[in-house]
DNA sequence: GCTCGGTTTCGATAACTGTCGAAACCAAGA
DNA sequence: TCTTGGTTTCGACAGTTATCGAAACCGAGC
């Protein structure tokens, strides 16, 4: 490894065949091998809170000076945690002169979002 | 605390009214505190798998006697995972004879599935 | 009541995670 | 080039987690 020179955005098969939902067929153990970092660096109240600035944000991208004060902790904590987002290949990281500005991953969101659909149980037909 | 007699289902709020999704509002601090934990219990690949075969079994239920021998794990560890799914509050157990058996509990499963969805790029209107 | 099979709890240990301060890095501007 | 402000990396430490074997628990059946 020679230095992949930071803000790396690590892709766990980001444009794989999207998934049936958890409940209709039982997972293979490489599926979940794949999903559980995803859900992993979701379960933080932090990073969720991250997550949903950086989505939900104008412009659908968030500085990251803007997401630092936002919190009651450090600036290398918040760096942490936007490392784990961007690990877990939900976020990606660019930088433009002297700001570091974080935008959403649709794709993997969508992909977990599916996973976890439930069918309606009016509409069910088991 | 007088000893719950075991197989007790926490249950984080489970029937509260249902969030917007993550990319449409910044999710407050209480909420990102009352969800992270579910999705923190999905974040490892053995529960990952767990879930899936308890949401997809047929009658919508699980017996541990079938679920512990689908992986190459002590009973033990098999049994601290469905705690943790159980804590989280997306199963719940019941004990019927000598086995026990575990089912989904769809709520907090389409709450969260609700948090990630993500406007589709073409009908989007922001 | 005693035993037996299934399941959970307990106690221990190794590995991982969240947090911080210090240091390094990087781009902009004086 | 030197300084400055924003961001990440490094190193350390406390707390949490995954895993196991042993022990306890709980129904069923003898």
């Amino acid at each position: 490894m020679s230095k992949p020179a930071a803000l790396t955005t690590v892709e766990p098969d980001q444009d794989a065949p999207c998934c049936p939902p958890l409940a209709e067929n039982r997972i293979p153990a490489e599926t979940a091998a794949v999903l559980a970092p995803a859900f992993k660096a979701l379960g933080d109240p932090i990073r969720l809170q991250l997550m949903s600035m950086i989505a939900s944000a104008p412009g659908g991208e968030a500085c990251v000076c803007d997401l630092t004060p936002a919190f009651d902790l450090s600036g290398p904590t918040i760096s942490h945690h936007l490392k784990a987002l961007r690990e877990a290949g939900l976020v990606d990281a660019e930088r433009r002169a002297s700001w570091v500005y974080y935008r959403a991953r649709p794709g993997l969101m969508r992909r977990l979002a599916t996973l976890l659909t439930v069918s309606d149980p009016d509409t069910a037909q088991h």
